[in-house]
DNA sequence: GCGGGAAGAGTAGTATTACTACCTATGAGG
DNA sequence: CCTCATAGGTAGTAATACTACTCTTCCCGC
């Protein structure tokens, strides 16, 4: 469960340049150790939601009789990525804080 | 959006002692620094989630007049919490990491 | 004595999200 | 021929946090 950081890890992953699909699943996976090994049910709708809200921009290619699925971040969607990187790290900031282990004084 | 950490949060809350209702959301805002300003109806029914899941249990009473729940994590709520908590260490680490400015190669 | 706000608890309904389970196709290697 | 990796996809589901509301009591200001 990537919990609502998804579209940002996606379109992290397009921050170098382009990608297609698989090809993001791929980076996540071994980017993240393992640890976010998303189905392709994951993947896929994911990167629709983000075309559809123009974060991302996709174009068809063939490649080795393969048809591929290539990704772009727009500048709409740079700046969305800017936005949640800082977004994130206020998130995480403050969770971590709230979970560390002696931040709450016995209640009265 | 809590994302799937609103449990956690909750729990460790909880950690320093039994709190009521509104005090956890209290705490939690400003344990947040006003960030987690959660609307009663994302509190109480998360809190009610966890009492079916029995990881916290409450108990009702009456002070001034008002009637109030208190919570109290239990055996499996503090175990649950524990492992949370290193499972967000593990989380926000990996996102940490993808989100970084650099991670990403350029693709072949 | 009255209104409004804070304390305190709650429910109903909704939108979003990530998931499982499936389907399709090609190329390479046994 | 069969299977795996590559590559893309959909349908349907369960969970979650949200908005918007209700109800009550206490206290403070006017």
């Amino acid at each position: 469960m990537l919990k609502g950081h998804l579209d940002a890890l996606l379109m992290a992953t397009l921050a170098g340049g382009p990608r297609h699909g698989y090809a993001i699943k791929e980076a996540l996976r071994a980017g993240s150790g393992g640890r976010f090994d998303l189905p392709t049910g994951t993947i896929y709708p994911a990167l629709h939601r983000l075309e559809r809200a123009g974060l991302i921009r996709g174009s068809w290619s063939v490649v080795n009789g393969r048809r591929r699925r290539s990704y772009q971040l727009t500048a709409t969607g740079r700046r969305a990525l800017t936005r949640e990187r800082s977004s994130w790290r206020e998130f995480s900031a403050a969770v971590s804080a709230l979970l560390g282990e002696a931040p709450w004084p016995a209640p009265a």
